[in-house]
DNA sequence: GTATAGCATTGGATCGTTCCAATTCACAAG
DNA sequence: CTTGTGAATTGGAACGATCCAATGCTATAC
């Protein structure tokens, strides 16, 4: 088993081998029906017998080919993003698309590194989950004529389409629904200042104490970074209140998530003692003990609905942005108590 | 605002408007010291006033440019492989290597695309953590001469080298620890027959079941897949027995998380009433109500590893195979109960 | 003035594919 | 025997970079 394949063999090897011309093997390898059927089965027994390997990059060189398209995402880390870029490529799967994942760890640095690396791949089109604090004006410079679709979160002013969940009604229902319960004192726990995001799930979390003519205290907003540990410095902060709430709503899963290992610390037992309600529905919120309540945004079918859309726009060039806004749903599980009320009454 | 880039600018175009040749726009990009500061600035200032994107594409097709590493990743939904991949980039950082990330969802058929598609587009190297039931012959044939390492898993068999954990060791140490704890009656719970590295985590496991003279008792070994769902169900199994164990050893984090919540529900403290030891250290684990005493594979230095590995391999062709196995290291927290007898001793 | 450097720049062939236009081929119709 | 037709195949010029060998330039030494 000598000289295996000392060079990649081309198209030029394989003509040879099957005695054609490379301009034949080149239709071959588009598929193309104007090959007799004969000279089609010598040239892919030769394509077997040299172990060749198609060269994209000879081939988008020509601007043919496959596109490909990059998905940047800021914290892989966090499931919910997971499941989205899990999503994402669930939609490029039916159509030939390549799709190329980066992570960037929630850093514009290490984002416009990626971006532009992606572009320089030959990318036609992007799908972004921004990191925290892009510059809109420095993303429209690195993006240039590309389509993007943002997923989750849209830097104001910055070219492109997006698709995003419905932030401030799905906050809207969870807090409604705890106010339902008979909660007043009800505490919004993570997310730092300056997230877009947070601030739409706020909004929304406002609307629902002020339509309850309940006042707002900013006393029960604890600021904390969007993790597990997040969840449980923001509940450890307003628990320690003269007046400490009764409920919360998270910013997210992770923080949920974070607050109900906080308050099984304590001893005390959510949906009982306290109640949580989460933001997201990842995959783990129903494995919790007890179960997280939770707004469910479908992050798969948010990154499927992306991925479908930059498709369309990498085929319509001309074709407008967009803006799409997925529903919310409330899932109600026991972290927030609704079974026990329900139960009793 | 009319006609921004109708069309991407090349070498050519920079070079038109910097009033040189194509040749030294070249020297530029690589840059080489042998142009005059004052032309280059000249050129660099023509390339931000047109836009340029590099293109990758044509100077692979010239064998230059930077190499362009991918890692397929069998399953980004587990945590852990989130760590790994991001030790990956972490990795490849320092030297000038772009790194693309692939989630094949445990599918070999994914799997044998993403690979077949990394390489048309010229990686030189691949991370591999491969899916279950990869057949190590066809994945020989679709990775060719590439350099590989794997990650976590080698398949029996496949050429390349791979960067795992002691799996055995760890699970021997985690054990032997229940066992010092008192415990006789030790579970094995999680992952699926036929996983080999569960296969190795459990010949650790009987190791020391061993050393200490305690019988193996299949009924005390439940197969469940590897997620907190699978935990669950694997609990259930071995508490429903006549003869139920006091303590378990998981075949990850996220099975022992599974347990951890099943535990919950049904109102027994895991560290008190039931030991929980898992295996691989996740972020999360130590997040948990009461935090999971675990195996620490150091996730995130494997990948570092791997990478540091592979770009070796992609320098000096010629180099041998290797097998990195990284040390493990037990991490106690409460789910053990450590704590308590320590307190009580 | 010519020779001798060495630095800075440049033309052109090349990489592996695509795709257009041209060619070959087989065969039926005139 | 020529002509026409459509199917099958082919040669060669691109695509945008790299890099070698060749050239132009400037300044100094003789």
């Amino acid at each position: 088993m000598e000289g295996e394949s000392p060079q990649r063999a081309t198209i030029r090897d394989i003509a040879r081998a099957a005695g054609v011309s490379k301009s034949t093997v080149s239709l071959v390898l588009n598929g193309s029906d104007l090959v007799k059927p004969q000279t089609r089965a010598r040239v892919t027994e030769a394509m077997q017998a040299l172990g060749y390997v198609y060269n994209r990059s000879a081939a988008r060189l020509r601007g043919a080919g496959n596109p490909v398209i990059g998905m940047v995402i800021n914290d892989l880390a966090n499931p919910f993003y997971t499941e989205l870029a899990i999503g994402i490529e669930r939609g490029c799967q039916t159509a030939a698309v390549v799709p190329f994942l980066a992570n960037t760890a929630e850093s514009p640095v290490r984002q416009a590194q990626v971006i532009r690396s992606m572009r320089e791949h030959g990318a036609s089109g992007l799908i972004l989950a921004p990191a925290l604090d892009t510059d809109a004006a420095q993303l429209d410079a690195l993006t240039g004529a590309l389509p993007v679709v943002f997923a989750m979160r849209h830097p104001r002013g910055a070219r492109g389409s997006a698709v995003m969940p419905d932030n401030r009604g799905g906050a809207r229902t969870a807090t409604a629904h705890l106010i339902a319960l008979g909660h007043r004192r009800i505490a919004f726990l993570g997310g730092m200042p300056g997230m877009a995001v947070r601030g739409e799930r706020q909004a929304g979390y406002r609307d629902a104490l002020r339509a309850a003519g309940i006042a707002f205290d900013p006393a029960l907003v604890a600021d904390a970074r969007p993790t597990r540990e997040g969840g449980r410095t923001a509940l450890a902060q307003v628990l320690a209140l003269a007046d400490p709430p009764t409920a919360c709503l998270a910013y997210n899963d992770v923080v949920a998530i974070g607050t109900l290992h906080a308050l099984a610390d304590r001893g005390r037992v959510a949906g009982r003692d306290f109640a949580v309600v989460g933001f997201d529905d990842i995959a783990e919120a129903r494995q919790m003990s007890p179960p997280l309540t939770t707004i469910a945004v479908n992050g798969e079918g948010l990154g499927e609905r992306a991925a479908r859309l930059l498709l369309r726009l990498i085929e319509q060039p001309g074709a407008k942005d967009e803006i799409v806004i997925g529903a919310t749903q409330l899932v109600v599980r026991q972290s927030c108590g609704a079974r026990l009320t329900a139960g009793a009454a």
